[in-house]
DNA sequence: CAAAAGGATTGGT
DNA sequence: ACCAATCCTTTTG
């Protein structure tokens, strides 16, 4: 398998600044284009066309690892509150964000892009430390059970064909032609729902609409009429394609374990979503001071504010702090969204409403694996993740976790948790337990002293536990 | 006081 | 049966 994905880039069809009306749409949905139009990267990340006056840098030399990590971590099954079943993780899945997507010209194959893509399931399991003294374990079966699973990983290769698929389809039809020339920025997000295919499948679309687009079109035209549309389809595609906004948004609160609302968010909470951002857009890392304050002082920052903490990256994070202020009052996010939500909130101490979550639902992709076995179910491994393997995936995402949860010392398995509010919310959400909090988390890490999971450490130091070998790595 | 430690019980698979 | 979620009491730093 390849351990390519594809991803979206986050370009924008910056190319041409064509402003204009949107379609009859609600005026929400007016509201949400604008911003994202605004969000659009500041470079296309796309290879093919290699950016002429700006050097991609790679984002994080000293790192190779980092996404691979991120990715990893992002791998894991969300359960979802509603109904759908496992879930994947759409973070991983999507790398179509919402916010991005290039779509420029000829539809592009993305194809890798070092260290950036790395497939999860394809991923060394333990990328953090090749080297690590646990690396004794050797042998290959020894994953079988102290390891963390893989099975929920997408199925790149199927990705990638309808991937193609759908933008043969997309070529072929009107949509880039038409958008590309008029409407270029209000339709990033259209074009980053019809990019990634995982909303067609949801409902069931799958290449059909645009196919009968297509038919009709050569009926019913000379060749005059490029572009048909009906109405009814484009905005059940933008519906859709919001649809698909909310649930990456979602998704990035239940992979970071903060609020929907960034007035809500803590100074971790910001750090943890400037790294993500940073990452997700592939832009380079900053200083995490520079973010140091919380969601209320980080809605406040002007966009010069950002660009002087972030001169590479000011632009981007302020647009996408835009979608994610914007999302908060209103309306798009909450129409379709049937509450199943929140009944109890669960205390938190620094008096943040511990996350609204929001429900995560995520969507239903099985995952391929790497290993062939299991394809078909992937969700099962979700609802059976055990804590010790969660509290794994944490560390191995540092960037993203570091705040929350870190290694002490990994060689010999001893961790601290940081922030035992946000790791308890993080597992509770995983587990879909909205009431779990540290003081059970904690009882349960307990148990695994019996069971020679963990073992107390040397002199026991608050917070701080440690795995017995098999698991440490 | 928050956290560590465990006992006991309940609940889901 | 096994895990984890809950609840709760006692101890500890």
């Amino acid at each position: 398998m390849p351990q390519t994905v594809p991803r979206s880039g986050c370009s924008p069809p910056s190319a041409s600044q064509g402003e204009r009306a949107v379609p009859a749409s609600p005026a929400d949905l007016h509201h949400l284009l604008r911003f994202l139009g605004a969000a659009s990267p500041p470079e296309p990340m796309l290879h093919s066309p290699p950016n002429p006056h700006s050097k991609p840098p790679p984002p994080y030399p000293e790192d190779n690892n980092l996404l691979e990590r991120l990715y990893d971590f992002e791998g894991y099954p969300t359960p979802s509150p509603s109904s759908d079943e496992g879930s994947i993780p759409t973070v991983a899945l999507q790398p179509a964000s919402p916010y991005s997507h290039q779509f420029n010209s000829p539809p592009v194959y993305i194809k890798e892009e070092p260290n950036r893509l790395a497939v999860p399931g394809f991923a060394s399991p333990y990328p953090l430390s090749p080297s690590g003294s646990c690396a004794s374990y050797g042998s290959h079966n020894q994953y079988s059970s102290p390891v963390p699973q893989h099975e929920e990983y997408i199925d790149i290769e199927e990705l990638l064909k309808e991937n193609q698929i759908l933008q043969e389809s997309v070529q072929q039809n009107y949509i880039t032609p038409k958008l590309e020339v008029e409407e270029p920025r209000d339709h990033i997000l259209l074009r980053s729902a019809l990019e990634d295919t995982t909303f067609q499948k949801r409902f069931n679309l799958k290449p059909i609409p645009l196919e009968l687009g297509s038919v009709k079109m050569e009926e019913s035209s000379g060749g005059d009429k490029p572009f048909i549309v009906p109405g009814t389809h484009i905005d059940h595609v933008l519906s859709m394609a919001i649809e698909q906004s909310k649930r990456d948004m979602d998704n990035t609160c239940t992979v970071l374990g903060i609020a929907a609302d960034p007035m809500l968010w803590s100074t971790a909470d910001v750090k943890a979503w400037v790294m993500f951002t940073l990452q997700h857009f592939n832009l380079p890392m900053v200083p995490t001071e520079y973010f140091a304050m919380d969601g209320a002082a980080l809605v406040a920052l002007t966009e010069e504010d950002f660009n002087q903490r972030a001169p590479e990256a000011g632009t981007t994070l302020y647009a996408q702090l835009e979608i994610w202020k914007a999302a908060r009052h209103d309306a798009w996010r909450t129409s379709q969204w049937t509450e199943h939500q929140q009944p109890s909130p669960t205390p938190t101490p620094a008096g943040l409403p511990s996350a609204d979550d929001m429900s995560d639902d995520e969507d239903s992709e099985p995952a391929g694996t790497s290993a062939a076995s299991g394809v078909g179910k992937a969700k099962t491994g979700s609802t059976h993740i055990h804590l010790w393997q969660f509290l794994k995936e944490l560390l191995a995402s540092p960037h993203i976790h570091g705040s929350a949860i870190r290694w002490l010392d990994r060689s010999n398995g001893v961790f601290k948790i940081e922030d035992s509010v946000r790791v308890a919310r993080l597992w509770g959400k995983r587990k879909n337990r909205p009431a779990m909090n540290y003081d059970k988390l904690s009882r349960s890490i307990r148990q695994y002293y019996k069971k020679g999971i963990m073992k107390k450490t040397e002199r026991s130091q608050r917070l701080v536990y440690q795995f017995c070998h098999p698991y440490c790595l």
